[in-house]
DNA sequence: CGTGGGGTTGACTACGATCAATGGAAGTGG
DNA sequence: CCACTTCCATTGATCGTAGTCAACCCCACG
């Protein structure tokens, strides 16, 4: 059973696409950037890549996104013709069958953050969606730390840096959320982040 | 070989979101229509089902999407099982295994159209869509039947049914296409179209 | 000590959402 | 066959919000 490792530094690529797809890769740890970018520059983030998320499935035999570590990172690459003769490896050819499905179910998902109205319930849906994924939880308090900067987060939901900055700002006037620094975030409520990810309410600007 | 043909009025589902997955649908004719919605009641459509394309690949066992018939339509049936177990049926198997990564990049590509920032780039990138995916070529004449609505455009590439509307009004005052009827689209000049749905080009609202 | 990148904030603008009215086409029932 | 309703598309007027451009700050880095 191959399972070549490898270590990424940020910013390295793993793959581009449309590149002929040998392997898939699992991450290890760290933290990897699925991208794709448009003729004219623009720039979308089709996910990120957690621990235990398994990226680089190929369609016709090509990756269909651009694949890069935004933090210094570990993965295992496996080799991905599995998928097309299940008998070869039948628990690895399956184990691809599921990821690509979840997969699925995850750009759906993350197509109803992208499709929020406003511009403070997207950031709180991607915060919800990080804090469920990879929230720790610090001294009865949950933290987040966002390894992504604010473009990053600006072309995952849809929006611009500044604006992603301002719902931000926002959250923490209403004090539902809190940051230590820029990358880390305490959710003071999570309730209300929540709610309000969900549209279920209304974010009122400042009463004072 | 399973094979159930099942007809289909306008308006009928097929499935609802989490409904546990016995089978996918391959379209036989008629057009389909994937939705997702949330708790406030907004509505996000995930995909159209056109002739060829299969629909209601599960996750986890259930239905990710709602599904209903859009037009009159024919599907067939397939039990999805062989997702699960290869040797059960090898060729239905790699089917829909060929059908989960084309989704995945079909999502994607999705993003970029529900990405672009101006409206009517939107609506330029959907039709394109349309005339790539089922264009008819009328007489020298590129003709693109609509089957959804107004509604269902602007549900599919995050805008208001308003704003579809005008934005369609516009490229039509541009000259890039011409309406039959508001379901029948012909599109006078493609590659302006489609330079505006990749972003290269500016749509000038009147200079007159 | 200087430089550069990322984050935040401000001022202004432009664009799409919203609310509302109209017109046309299709369907229903008398 | 004609009133009546309903749904959909279009258009108009107004408003709000996010985009844009710019300045500033802070921290890390050389």
């Amino acid at each position: 059973m191959h399972r070549l490792n490898r270590q990424l530094a940020p910013g390295q690529h793993i793959f581009f696409e449309s590149d002929p797809a040998r392997f898939v890769y699992k991450v290890r740890s760290g933290v990897l950037r699925l991208t794709r970018t448009q003729r004219d520059g623009r720039r979308q983030v089709i996910a990120f890549g957690f621990p235990g998320d398994i990226v680089g499935l190929p369609c016709a035999g090509r990756h269909t996104t651009e694949c890069d570590a935004i933090t210094s990172a570990e993965v295992s690459a496996r080799r991905c013709d599995p998928l097309d003769h299940p008998e070869s490896d039948p628990k690895l050819h399956s184990l691809l069958v599921t990821a690509a499905l979840d997969e699925i179910r995850f750009l759906q998902d993350h197509f109803l953050i992208f499709g929020r109205r406003r511009a403070s319930e997207k950031v709180a849906a991607f915060l919800i969606l990080l804090l469920d994924r990879v929230g720790e939880a610090a001294d009865d308090r949950h933290l987040v730390r966002l390894p992504m900067n604010r473009s990053d987060i600006a072309d995952y939901v849809g929006l611009t840096p500044e604006t992603v900055s301002r719902s931000i700002t926002q959250l923490r006037a209403e004090k539902m959320i809190k940051l230590d620094d820029p990358n880390t975030i305490i959710v003071r409520d999570p309730d209300r982040l929540r709610a309000l990810a969900e549209g279920a309410q209304e974010l009122v600007a400042d009463w004072s």
